[in-house]
DNA sequence: CCCCAATAGTTGACAACGTCAACAATTTTT
DNA sequence: AAAAATTGTTGACGTTGTCAACTATTGGGG
C-alpha cells in the first residue's frame, strides 16, 4: 500500500511532512500526532525514529541551516563583482521567502544543544559563510581575523534585525512614509557599505576594538 | 482569606503572575492553569477576566512595550550630550536584562492585532521614541521625515539583530576571537555612528532613497 | 527453510493543556 | 429585601507529548 506522501522511509517522510506544517503554520502549529496522521501511521510511529518532538525539531532546524548556508553561498557567487551585496540580498530573500523556517532557526528556543551537535555544526557553518568571505576580503592585514568577526557580526545583526522586523506584526502598523518600507533593504545595504568603508582601522585600534 | 500573592484584583494578579512565569520560563512555559494554581483559584477563574490565553498575552505584551518605551526614553535623557548612544545602550540593556520579555515582544507571533488595538498602540509608541528623536535631530531639512524613518529602521534593526543574536544559542557556539563577543555592542554603536555620519544626503538623493 | 532476534509499527493509557457549559456564591443595583 | 449582574467553581471534552506493552515485519545464521 503506497503511502500518500511517498515511499521514503518513514523518518524522511516525517521530516518532510513536518517541514511542510512548519512552513504553513509555524513551529507552534506542529504536532507529532498531526504528522503521523498526515502519513497515515499511528501516533507513535514517529517515535521509532525521533525520541521526542525536540529531536525532530532539531533535525529540521539543522536542515534549514544547511539550506540557508547554501543559499547564501550561491548569492555571493551570483554577484561576482560584489559578493557582499549578493549575500545580503540572498539573506533577505531567504527570510522573505521562508519566513516561518527563518523564524524557526533564529527565533525559536533551541532544544538542548548538547544533545544535538549536528544542529550546532550546521548553524555555525551558516555564519561561517559570511565570516570567511570577510576574512578573504581583509587578507593578511594585522587584526584581520578580529575585524572580520566584528564585521560579520555587525552585518549579520543588521540583516537579521531588518528581516525580523519586516515580517513582524509591528511593522504593519507603523505608518511609515511612502517608499520607506519598500526601500528599507536597499537603505540597509547602503548603510552597511557606508559603515564598512568609513570606519577605518586606525579609529578602531584607537578605540581598542 | 488573603491570597498568596496580594490583594490586587484577580485580573491584575493574573497579569503579574503570568509575567513572572514568562520571565522565568518564557512564553511557551506559560499556561493559564498554572497561573490559576499559583493564585490559588480554580482553573477557570482567569477566564472571567481574559476571554482567552491570547488576550492575557496581548495584555502582557502591551505592558512590556510600555515599559520598554519608558526605558528607552530614560536612556536617551540620561546621556544628554549623546542621546542616541544613551538610547542604544538602554535598548541593549533592556534586552539583556529581560531576555524573555524581549522575545515575547519581538519574537512571538502576535495574537490577532485587530482584536488588540491597545497592544498595537503601545508597540508603535516604543518605535516612535526612536523615530521622533531622529526627526528632532534632522530638524526641518528637506526629506527629514523620510530620512528619520529610514534611519530609525536601520538603527532599530541593527540593535534588534544584535540583541537577538547575542542571546540566541548560535552565539555561544561560534568560537569568536577573544574580546569580540564582549565588545560587540560597542562595535555596533560605532558602526551605526559611522554609517549615519558618512552617508550624506546627496548620496541618498542620488540613489532615490 | 526455519527460527530467532532486531527493528518498525500499533494500541491504550496518563497527565497537562485550553476552553465550553452549567452551576453557585457574592456583590451591586434597584 | 428582591433582582440582576459579576465573579468564581466543578466537571467535561478534545488535543497534545510521551510511557508501556503488545504485535507485525524483516534479515541473517543454523
Amino acid at each position: 500500500m503506497a503511502k500518500t506522501i511517498n515511499d521514503l522511509k518513514l523518518k524522511e517522510a516525517c521530516v518532510q511532512a513536518a517541514r511542510e506544517v512548519i512552513a504553513e503554520r509555524g513551529v507552534e502549529g506542529l504536532s507529532l500526532r498531526d504528522v503521523a496522521r498526515r502519513l497515515d501511521v499511528s501516533h507513535q510511529a514517529p517515535y521509532r525514529h525521533f525520541p521526542s518532538r525536540d529531536h525532530l525539531l532539531a533535525e529540521i532546524m539543522g536542515r534549514c541551516f544547511e539550506d540557508f548556508a547554501k543559499f547564501l553561498d550561491q548569492g555571493s557567487k551570483a554577484h561576482a563583482q560584489d559578493a557582499l551585496r549578493g549575500m545580503g540580498e540572498a539573506y533577505m530573500t531567504y527570510a522573505a521567502r521562508m519566513p516561518l523556517e527563518y523564524r524557526l532557526m533564529f527565533g525559536t528556543p533551541w532544544p538542548e544543544p548538547a544533545e544535538h551537535p549536528e544542529l550546532v555544526k550546521h548553524a555555525v557553518h551558516a555564519f561561517d559563510v559570511l565570516r570567511k568571505h570577510l576574512l578573504r576580503v581583509h587578507g593578511k592585514k594585522r587584526g584581520a581575523k578580529k575585524r572580520s568577526e566584528h564585521e560579520a557580526l555587525f552585518i549579520w545583526s543588521a540583516l537579521h534585525g531588518l528581516a525580523t522586523i519586516k515580517h513582524s506584526n509591528v511593522m504593519q502598523h507603523l505608518v511609515l512614509s511612502k517608499g520607506v518600507q519598500a526601500k528599507s533593504e536597499e537603505f540597509m545595504m547602503f548603510m552597511i557599505q557606508s559603515a564598512l568603508e568609513s570606519a577605518t582601522s586606525e579609529e578602531l585600534i584607537r578605540d581598542g576594538l
